[in-house]
RNA sequence: GGCGGUGUAGCUCAGUUGGUUAGAGCACACGGUUCAUACCCGUGGCGUCACUGGUUCGAAUCCAGUCACCGCUACCA
């Protein structure tokens, strides 16, 4: 099998299907999806993934308490809620992994079995405590903390051999499970090696950090299964256990691309894409995307990813106390994702989440922002700008596009700065910087507001002598629009179509963006159209 | 409790190894322009750089302490 273009392989985490996809999950997947366009116009052969949770205890009751048959039932009834809100959003996923699929679950046992074969699980059993009301397992740290939380707090000691459940107060029991375990401590210092070897491997430099602080702690070995519930993948050579959830949804990153798989056309594609060059997380799930996944890789004998890029969390600006809060139901600040698209529309829901918020830390949202955002960049900047240039365009040039003039390439303005565009654009966008890379596109676009006031084409166009200098005003601008279009793909891929089309483009999205950046590409003497507002300003409340 | 992080204009943030009057964009005010989505262009005000003390000729930038907020302290995801 031959590849003609070097694999871009991304994922995002697989959503835990029991809650419907909200606006942090849209915002994760969207900031993959501007990654995978990005790269896909850089001539890669991208492989996008996300997909579903469909595993664990908690699904199942869930499946049961809404009334269903069968948990897959339940899953099989969340699917649309996800695949919907992706297709609503552009996102464009060229995979959609579910891990009930028979492709996953080989890919599962496979990886199990050579964990067994290389000596990295063995039987023992479980113990520590557990809340039977509510079903959970909490360690020793956590219980010794809450107990000393209520004595600091001048609540009665309780009982050693019955502390209490940090969650609900209620007595806790000490309780014994037979389970498989992966022998995560015998990781500890390849990890210190590979992170050390790989200083990009966790970005950015705050999570790493973390977690090499958490892993120099020490790694103890991890429970990898359970047997107090079936739904689940078996263990291949022990029936009677089901792999825990979080070792079963990692493994999804490689059961996609071919892992577990029979044949040649799998394994072709499993040395072709893996291992991937990213795994786009929150920062909830650093641990197991950070510590645990590197180390059962190789265990397996498996290649690392390259990189995983670990987001923040979205938090709400109250705009009536000024303070930034969590989103949460019992504050009533919770934002949905078709709510923002209702105000903004779908790209500029994109454009704002994606460069007005800091990806790798905690960033404020909020209503006034946003139609801040839109207004000034979107509404002002870039959609006046096509307004007013293919207006003048259409008025001066019978309709069209002027020729691209001989003197294209001499030096101007808006030639002088798209120079180097492409470079500094790529360098913010492989950084996974996408307000800087969307500042850059602004830079030329605010260039060319300027430049229409410096030129004043509506003045040379009442002097005919002038009609060259006209021409190649105009031009320019166009020339700006074109190479701004072609940027602003990734954020805005519906409005970037549409300029295209008012331009007589093709409406694919271009592979070669470095190419299309280059200054000279518009031809011109085509039909231009005005159209409707791009991004129709947003009045006051 | 332990370890780590953050605190700079109304908002979102830059501020490199300490060095002249602390920056950008947005928002706001005023002026100009008219091709355009009452837009664009120009000008302007705006900050005890969280607080206190220290080192220094000189600190937002270094040190100590205080306050506030946040993260991690493993097996629900």
């Amino acid at each position: 099998m031959d590849h003609a273009q070097p694999s871009y392989y991304i994922t995002t985490p697989i959503y835990y299907v029991n809650a419907k996809p909200h606006l942090g999950t849209a915002y994760c997947t969207v900031l993959a999806d501007v990654q995978a366009r990005f790269r896909r116009s850089c001539g890669y052969d991208v492989k996008f993934l996300t997909g579903m949770d469909e595993h664990g205890e908690k699904v199942a009751e869930a499946a049961e308490k809404n009334g269903f048959d069968t948990p897959q039932a339940w899953c099989d009834h969340m699917e649309p809620a996800f695949r919907d809100l992706w297709a609503e959003l552009e996102v464009s996923n060229d995979d959609f992994i579910r891990t009930t699929q028979p492709r996953h679950i080989a890919g599962v046992q496979q990886f199990l079995k050579v964990l067994l074969d290389r000596g990295y699980i063995y039987k023992d059993a479980y113990d520590g405590w557990y809340c039977r009301p509510d079903e959970t397992y909490f360690t020793e740290t956590q219980v010794r903390h809450h107990e000393e939380e209520r004595v600091a707090a001048g609540e009665a000691p309780a009982d050693p051999e019955h502390p209490l459940c940090p969650d609900c107060d209620r007595p806790l029991e000490r309780i014994k499970e037979e389970s498989w375990f992966f022998k995560l401590s015998a990781f500890q210092q390849p990890l210190l090696d590979f992170y050390e070897a790989h200083p990009d491997f966790i970005q950015p430099e705050t999570r790493r950090n973390e977690v090499l602080s958490f892993v120099k702690g020490g790694l103890k070995d991890l429970s990898i299964s359970r047997s107090t519930f079936d739904w689940g993948v078996p263990f291949p050579f022990d029936e009677r256990h089901v792999a825990y959830v979080w070792v079963d949804a990692l493994i999804n990153y490689l059961s996609a691309v071919g892992y577990g798989a029979e044949g040649q056309d799998a394994a072709d594609t499993l040395a072709f894409r893996w291992p991937a060059q990213v795994h786009v997380v929150g920062k909830d799930i650093i641990r197991f995307h950070c510590v645990i996944w590197p180390a059962l890789l190789m265990a397996a004998g498996l290649p690392l990813p390259e990189k995983v890029f670990v987001h923040g969390f979205l938090t709400v600006r109250n705009e009536e106390t000024g303070k930034v809060e969590k989103m949460s139901k019992s504050r009533g600040n919770v934002i949905a994702p078709q709510e923002v698209v209702e105000l903004l529309g779908v790209d500029a829901y994109r454009y704002y989440f994606m460069t007005d918020v800091t990806h790798g830390a905690d960033s404020p949202i909020s209503w006034g922002r946003m139609r801040q955002v839109y207004n000034a960049d979107l509404a002002n900047s870039w959609g006046n700008l096509v307004s007013r240039t293919l207006n003048m365009s259409a008025k001066y040039f019978d309709g069209c596009a002027p020729e691209r003039p001989a003197t294209f390439d001499e030096p101007s303005p808006l030639h002088d700065a798209c120079a180097g565009i492409f470079e500094r654009y790529a360098a913010r966008m492989e950084a996974m910087d996408y307000g800087g890379a969307a500042a850059e596109v602004l830079g030329i676009v605010s260039a060319a507001n300027h430049y229409i006031e410096d030129m004043a084409p509506w003045a040379l166009a009442k002097d005919p002598a002038r009609a060259n200098e006209l021409a190649q005003v105009i031009w320019n601008l166009l020339e700006v629009i074109r190479i701004a279009a072609e940027l602003y793909e990734p954020f805005m891929p519906s409005i970037s179509a549409e300029v295209r089309r008012r331009l007589s483009f093709d409406a694919a999205p271009t592979a070669d963006l470095a190419a299309a950046c280059t200054w000279g590409g518009l031809a011109g003497g085509k039909p231009v159209e005005k159209g409707a507002p791009l991004f129709p300003r947003l009045t006051d409340e």
